[in-house]
DNA sequence: ATAATTTATTAGGCATGCCTAATTTTTTAT
DNA sequence: ATAAAAAATTAGGCATGCCTAATAAATTAT
């Protein structure tokens, strides 16, 4: 069995695939795990030695299949137990993410599959994130950014590309979540902040940020 | 917070101390945790260090308050655990403890409460052992062994002092779970040994350490 | 009381996973 | 091409939590 340090690297190094933001590199890995490149050095050795990634200063780190396999199951894991804790225990969809970093790594063969059949089999996790299936498949996630949809167009929030308590508490006091429509009226070319109109509410004006923080469908 | 370990090592010390069989020596613990009495000197130089603990060769270890607070929260999320484990996911019985082993050190300050709602507040766990308050307070546990039965009388099946998987499926095996109604017809002074009616169903042969296994009410 | 046995403790070591500081390599700017 | 900056790596260290082997202390048996 992986440890839970492992499996957080496996995550990370998972994420920052699907990002496709090139080459994935020891500075990007501890910039997502909030540690340092020396650290990650370390561990990219130990999951080198255990096949389940390569890495090649050129080419970065890349999960191998079984690397692949270990770090979708762990997403799995993580998106199950915040619909559990959103849905059967009441907590806000700021709280989840923390409390399922830990639940994501317990370890027992049938947990996720009983857990995701207790649950309902739900396709998406409280964060718009596909939960991947017993059989490794996942839904294509969502891509298109609220920056990127054209003045005069509306459109509804399919996902939010940032859990962080700040941005998720933000979104509470402004009415927005999963489904809610938005309209882009207006893009500010000094900034490029934007103003959108929160469902049938009133117009306010948001960051970049807060533009590439949210995927629209 | 406190480790995954140190909480391991306040429950195993919490569980010698109900068991009321004399002085918690690091070879007691040893045993408990199955593990090295030096590694335990070390941890109770620690637990000392932390104020959970006090230690003496002559007393042995003994929880402070803050450590009892620390130890019963620890049990009151494994035995909730073991409840959600049992009634939601379907696990049998003889699964549930190790999973709830791990998933007792997931720390949240809401979790138990929210779990124990979502739960609806149980009294017991699967094995019979009460499930510690939110107040800490808890039911005082059954303590009569099958074993002080005197042949002719009745009982029911109250707890199970052993949550192993090999005792819990010889149990399911036998038809034996909590609430069982057993008759002890006789004692065998050989070996401590007894016969015993399983409900109405026909008598078996047990042996004295299945007696001392068993609590009844 | 002395010897044998058991228990507790210390000493030294190892794996994990992190760190800082120093060094090397690579990339970018001039 | 050279200098400056950034990124990667190495070296050395630290905390945690475990181990074995050696030693000291306490118990039990003779
Ligand atoms: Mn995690
Ligand atoms: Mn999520
Ligand atoms: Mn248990
Ligand atoms: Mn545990």
């Amino acid at each position: 069995m992986h440890t839970f340090s492992e499996e957080n690297y496996l995550r990370a190094i998972y994420r920052l695939s699907l990002d496709g933001s090139g080459k994935i590199s020891p500075t990007s890995i501890a910039e997502a795990l909030d540690n340092n490149p020396a650290s990650v050095v370390d561990m990219l050795k130990k999951l080198t030695d255990k096949k389940l990634i390569s890495y090649d200063k050129k080419k970065g780190a890349k999960l191998t299949d079984k690397g692949t396999k270990t770090a979708i199951e762990v997403v799995r894991k993580h998106r199950l137990w915040e619909v559990f804790l959103l849905e059967k225990l009441g907590y806000g969809w700021e709280e989840i993410h923390d409390i399922a970093e830990q639940l994501e790594h317990i370890h027992n063969d049938e947990l996720a599959d009983r857990l995701d059949k207790f649950l309902g089999f739900p396709d998406y996790d409280p964060h718009g994130d596909p939960i991947p299936k017993a059989n490794g498949k996942i839904a294509t996630a969502y891509k298109t950014m609220l920056l990127e949809v054209e003045p005069g167009n509306s459109c509804q929030v399919a996902a939010v590309k940032d859990t962080s308590v700040e941005f998720l508490q933000y979104l509470e006091k402004l009415g927005v979540g999963i489904g809610t429509r938005l309209k882009v009226i207006e893009k500010i070319a000094f900034d490029g902040s934007m103003v959108i109109q929160v469902g049938k509410g009133n117009s306010i004006n948001v960051s970049k940020k807060f533009g590439e923080s949210i995927l629209v469908g």
